[in-house]
DNA sequence: TATAAGATTGGCT
DNA sequence: GCCAATCTTATAT
């Protein structure tokens, strides 16, 4: 299908394991796990949408986690419960899809056990299967390096097709899943400040953003910098 | 009923 | 660096 390395950038220092074809869907306990283990879990791991226009893929390379109630950060901040926010009340594993500027659609993976408002944002992946598709769905023609299809939450989701429709659905079995990549060490995964939480006061210095380091499809706000590796020290959001 | 802002992205200066 | 797109959600009248 694709041939060629996915990405531009130069190969990330990771042994990846086997291709995605081995992997398996994750079970339903791997999300019950405490919320930070959870975010450098999730990390190697494939998510995979099989759709009907055909099926694609990417590694998880960047991951957000956010924990209400009491993180200002978070859309549950104060047990705030609604119509968008209710499935992060639930039971982990599943799918937390909001819409962001009306234009744009976000995936978390809700964590924590029911009644703790806790979810994971997918930030970036590294694609791996049908980029062609991705393209298509993204607009962007071959001129285009592979990471800019997926280094960001809102463009991962047009990539891999994902719409609200996904809201609730549970993440351990298609057509949205998750399925097991590696286990990384931890020296190969920086931690950071989460990205544009601006008016969440000192929680927007939480180290609560999380990525495989120096990997080239890591987000880039505002579409300038040159990785997120730069932004690893504390405090410089 | 009205208004403001947003866990973003992409284009232009 | 600045800003528009676009609309749901939250909050205030």
């Amino acid at each position: 299908m694709d041939k060629s390395p996915p990405f531009a950038g130069g190969a990330p220092t990771v042994n990846w394991g086997p291709p995605w074809q081995a992997a398996r869907p994750v079970t339903a306990d791997f999300f019950e796990q405490p919320t930070e283990a959870l975010a450098y879990a999730l990390l190697g791991q494939w998510l995979v949408h099989d759709a009907s226009e055909g099926l694609t893929a990417g590694r998880i390379v960047e991951v957000e986690m956010y924990r209400g109630p009491h993180d200002k950060g978070a859309h549950s901040y104060g047990g705030r419960r609604t119509a968008r926010t209710a499935v992060m009340f639930g039971p982990p594993g599943h799918a937390y899809v909001y819409r962001i500027y009306g234009l744009h659609c976000c995936l978390n993976v809700v964590a924590a056990p029911p009644g703790a408002p806790e979810a994971i944002l997918i930030r970036a992946l590294e694609p791996g299967v049908n980029l062609d598709l991705m393209r298509r769905r993204r607009g962007m023609g071959e001129e285009v390096p592979a990471c800019r299809l997926t280094d960001g939450p809102g463009k991962l989701t047009q990539a891999l097709g994902i719409s609200m429709a996904a809201y609730g659905q549970p993440l351990w079995q298609p057509p949205l899943y998750l399925a097991a990549g590696p286990a990384l060490p931890a020296e190969t995964v920086d931690r950071g400040p989460r990205i544009n939480i601006a008016y969440a006061e000192e929680a927007r210095w939480y180290p609560w953003r999380f990525w495989i380091r120096g990997h080239p499809c890591v987000s880039r706000p505002g579409g300038r910098r040159a990785g997120g590796w730069r932004e690893g020290a504390l405090g410089t959001q």
